[in-house]
RNA sequence: GCGCCCGUAGCUCAGCUGGAUAGAGCGAUAGCCUUCUAAGCUAUUGGCCGCAGGUUCGAGUCCUGCCGGGCGCGCCA
């Protein structure tokens, strides 16, 4: 709605000197106009002038056709106010009735193709609560992308190349001696846990008792393969019935078959960007804006974590992404300088990767912590929580602080059908918009025509404007990777939504009001659906 | 010790590339409503935006130092 005007302003901005950066937002006091722009600020600022004859100087220069203004008026100590047309946000509105579905969608100038990778968690146990705010922050962010028109790849990175899964291959062994009655220990820093044991005994009944008597390299490998198709398997479900998937499963192991692991090295030594110092090959991260150098090849030969995941971001780089973000937990913020380094060293451009943090979360229950620990058992898995509180409710639960805050989970107020619970609060919103028109007897494409904002009140006119802020909600959302701006968002229409609901009657009242008002329903209720759908929460039509 | 994140109302948190008088929910207090779905509305209460400087016409927002909390600082992943 304001792009014309923004336009213009710019246009304004270029004749006074090109190097001008202004704002134009909603001013929060309805009293200031419908837009407001710094512009002459800005530009007094920089002459050492008078902001507010530059003012006039600016308002002198604007076209008020170009942008469909009624007013414009100097305020304060030297904001320029706008006051639209009148019939600008009903022109608005209209549009949102007609996209439907697509309202909120827009095409940037500048479309990308963006790899966001997230989750990636190691193929060694159960996915926990902490991976599920990963989930839900990186399919948020994936979709946020989408609708503003980038092309979005969804990866997963699976470490199964590391020696957290040869300790859990070799402790499976172990479980498949024991179950065949052999005495076997579980190896110094091995998994200890059931479902090995469960694991076992059903590979036996597979593979036949003889499995048991295969020799260690062979029975090692064939525990390998078996474990790691079987929690790939069950985190692949768990984030399913969670309602994410993955266009890409990436292996580790697959960097390493495909010679990309020696290819980086090689790269990275013949770039002159490392040296060898006791016994083993560092790379010189400490030029490149990280605080020290790092190994990547120890002195037994073996190479560090570093560089397969230094191969597998060059893999994406090579498979023609602009753009590339990364979805960690906050407790591996102190490897993003190295790997920063390591792919400036290489070459790749500036901002290319972009890692996003995820705080921890802390389950709670009632007022009671819930302690996460393995080995006490009441460890909760991303499946356990969104089978106790539903799906909708663990999606917009985890969306609805900033990423790098930290999150209390009250697993009984997400659970509640109540008001005091956010997502039963919007779900709720939006099935009593629904419910007005199932009690009019109308579908709600059936509701058509032209609003008359002239016989609606204050109440309609606010709900409508903040439905009209939808599509920027969104491109802001999306430009700065935080889904929680929309779940903010939903929470704010909610609160106006269900005032409305008491205040403005729609069955009933005179046709034009009545008439005007199911539009309203109709757009309001398709909004609250275009949000909850972006962030891969299901929209009920009655709760 | 060094680095990163956080510090906003009693609690949980928003706060738009620096903008006009810092907001919401919950809680508390008072009243209203009893409904197109019961979880609704209004008012009141509540703030040295951790502290101290600085930059700016303007700072919750940017810079510096300090205090408090979390995390990370391995030839682990």
């Amino acid at each position: 709605m304001s792009e014309r005007l923004r336009a213009e302003l710019a246009r304004v901005a270029r004749t006074f000197g090109d190097d001008v950066t202004f704002t134009l937002e909603r001013p929060r006091d309805p009293s200031h106009g419908d837009l407001a722009t710094n512009l002459a600020m800005q530009l007094a600022r920089r002459d050492r002038s008078n902001p507010r004859v530059m003012a006039e100087r600016v308002i002198a220069a604007l076209d008020p056709s170009a942008a469909m203004l009624a007013g414009v008026e100097i305020a304060g100590p030297g904001f320029i106010n706008f006051r639209l047309a009148a019939d600008t946000l009903a022109q608005e509105f209209q549009r949102l009735l007609s996209d439907g579905p697509q309202y909120g969608r827009s095409r940037t100038s500048e479309p990308r193709r963006i790899n966001v990778e997230f989750v990636s968690a190691n193929p060694t146990g159960p996915l926990h609560v902490g991976h599920g705010r990963g989930a839900a922050l990186g399919d948020g962010i994936a979709a946020l992308l989408e609708w503003t028109g980038h092309e979005v790849t969804r990866e997963f990175y699976v470490n199964d190349a590391g020696v957290q899964i040869a300790r859990l291959a070799e402790s499976l062994w172990a479980r498949v001696q024991q179950s065949a009655g052999r005495p076997a220990e579980i190896p110094e820093g091995g998994y200890h846990g059931e479902y090995l044991k469960e694991a076992a005994a059903e590979l036996l009944q597979r593979e036949g008792e003889g499995f048991a008597d295969l020799e260690f390299a062979e029975g090692l490998a064939r525990c390998r393969a078996a474990i790691l198709a079987i929690q790939r398997a069950e985190q692949d479900g768990t984030l399913a019935d969670f309602g994410v998937r993955f266009d890409v499963i990436a292996s580790e192991q697959e960097v390493y078959d495909h010679g990309e692991v020696a290819a980086a090295i090689a790269r990275l030594q013949d770039a002159g960007l490392t040296f060898e110092e006791d016994g083993a090959l560092w790379l010189r991260a400490s030029a490149f804006g990280d605080d020290r150098d790092r190994v990547l090849r120890k002195s037994d030969g073996s190479y560090t974590y570093l560089v397969p995941d230094i191969a597998y971001h060059l893999n994406k780089f090579r498979r023609g992404f602009d753009h590339a973000i990364d979805v960690w937990g906050a407790d591996h913020h102190g490897y993003i300088p190295r790997m920063q380094a390591a792919l400036k060293a290489l070459g790749l451009p500036d901002g290319w990767l972009d890692v996003a943090l995820v705080q921890l979360v802390r389950v709670v229950r009632g007022g009671e912590e819930v302690k996460m620990s393995k080995r006490s058992g009441d460890f909760v898995t991303l499946r356990d929580l969104y089978e106790e509180v539903g799906v909708d409710a663990a999606r917009y639960w985890f969306l609805m602080r900033r990423s790098d805050s930290h999150l209390v989970f009250d697993i009984e107020l997400a659970k509640s059908r109540s008001d005091e619970n956010p997502v039963f609060y919007v779900q709720m919103a939006r099935a009593r918009m629904s419910g007005i028109l199932r009690n009019a007897g109308r579908a709600p494409e059936d509701v058509t025509g032209a609003i008359d904002l002239g016989v609606l009140g204050a109440d309609d006119l606010g709900l409508i404007k903040k439905l009209t802020q939808f599509p920027e909600t969104v491109e802001r959302a999306a430009r700065e990777h935080e889904p929680h701006r929309i779940t903010t968002y939903l929470d704010d229409l909610a609160r106006m939504s269900h005032g409305w609901y008491h205040t403005s009657r729609v069955l009933g009242e005179s046709p034009a009001v009545e008439h005007s008002r199911l539009l309203l329903a109709r757009g309001a209720r398709q909004v609250f659906g275009n949000a909850l759908t972006l962030l891969g929460i299901s929209a009920p039509d009655r709760m």
